[in-house]
DNA sequence: AGCCAGGCTCTCG
DNA sequence: CGAGAGCATGGC
């Protein structure tokens, strides 16, 4: 087996990234979390590749080829895995924040070392979001398992079965029945279709963003019939790993924003826009991930039988 | 049982 | 323009 070690940054918690990825319910899509290690289903071109990722303990994480057959596919499978734990960010900045900012810093110093994991592609992060726009997050993460397992690549990962996230041809071929039969409104399924034919159109490439800062880019996807801004903000921070984007029409965000800092009293979307963009710039985006992650937190300690939410 | 859930589009006034 | 209805379904 090929295996590649490479050097940890500091902050980085493994447990609480990968659990955050995995929404600690072990298998999430794409991506499972079991034995101390990230497995995950990856696309290079039109082969399926399977990785997984272990710390070693001593700053350094073991990256595995568990599916492919060459350096090349180990080289591929390296960059990936090490961009979906987002070990590129520096997070030294949001730590002094933190300490400028005591009500943030009680409520997510604790969650130290967590970074903000991504998706494999603008693809799953755009279809991912559409499938969670207003539902709850445990009805999201059922319709998201459903057509991930029902339109994924099946590939073997250390006798564990995982599933590439689907493609777009997959999805398009699939009809409008059979993806409604998959628990989504009819209006999801266009829009999930609409942003599959921009996919193969190369419309929504991810080098066309690169260069664009995140306005540019927002203006961009909200021509896409379907994806909004809140669509497009979670796009840049789960695709593109954007640090400083705030979602500020989540409703899950600005619940807690207003019990964390406005005594439960409701704000609107502009509200928490302001508010935001003076408090956290320009690390906005980390703080809506360490947020979602101390909500997380907050359920799963609540003892519910499901707990989870998407993102 | 009903109402809400990490939105978005379309329709009206 | 801003406000409101409709969407689908699992969970409380």
């Amino acid at each position: 087996m090929r295996r590649r070690t490479i050097p940890l940054p500091d902050p980085f918690d493994f447990h609480l990234t990968v659990g955050h990825q995995t929404h600690f319910r072990g298998k999430v899509g794409s991506d499972l979390y079991a034995d101390g290690t990230y497995y995950r289903a990856l696309r290079r071109g039109n082969d399926v590749l399977s990785a997984a990722a272990t710390p070693l303990g001593d700053g350094r994480l073991e990256i595995r080829l568990l599916s492919g057959d060459s350096d090349a596919d180990l080289a591929f499978v390296t960059e990936a895995m090490a961009n979906l734990l987002a070990l590129d960010i520096d997070l030294s900045g949001f730590y002094a924040l933190l300490s400028a900012d005591p009500v943030l810093g009680d409520a997510v110093g604790h969650l130290r070392g967590l970074r903000p994991p991504r998706a494999e592609s603008v693809f799953e992060a755009l279809v991912v979001a559409i499938i969670g726009q207003q539902i709850s997050g445990n009805v999201a993460l059922v319709i998201r398992e459903g057509l991930v397992e029902t339109y994924g690549s099946p590939i073997d990962a250390d006798g564990y079965m995982l599933q590439a996230f689907p493609r777009p041809e997959r999805l398009l071929d699939a009809g409008t029945d059979a993806l409604r039969a998959h628990k989504l409104s009819g209006r999801k399924v266009e829009y999930i279709q609409d942003t599959a034919e921009r996919t193969l159109a190369g419309e929504l490439d991810a080098s066309r963003f690169l260069e664009m800062d995140n306005e540019e880019v927002i203006a961009e996807l909200i021509k896409v019939r379907g994806i909004g801004r809140w669509t497009a903000e979670w796009m840049l921070m789960r695709a593109l790993g954007r640090t400083d984007v705030l979602p500020a029409g989540d409703l899950a965000l600005r619940r807690v924003v207003s019990d964390l800092y406005f005594g439960g009293e409701t704000i609107n979307e502009a509200q928490l826009a302001a508010f935001g963009t003076e408090r956290w710039s320009p690390y906005r985006g980390l703080a809506t991930t360490y947020l979602f992650s101390y909500l997380r937190k907050q359920r799963v300690d609540a003892g519910g039988t499901a707990p989870a939410a998407p993102g």
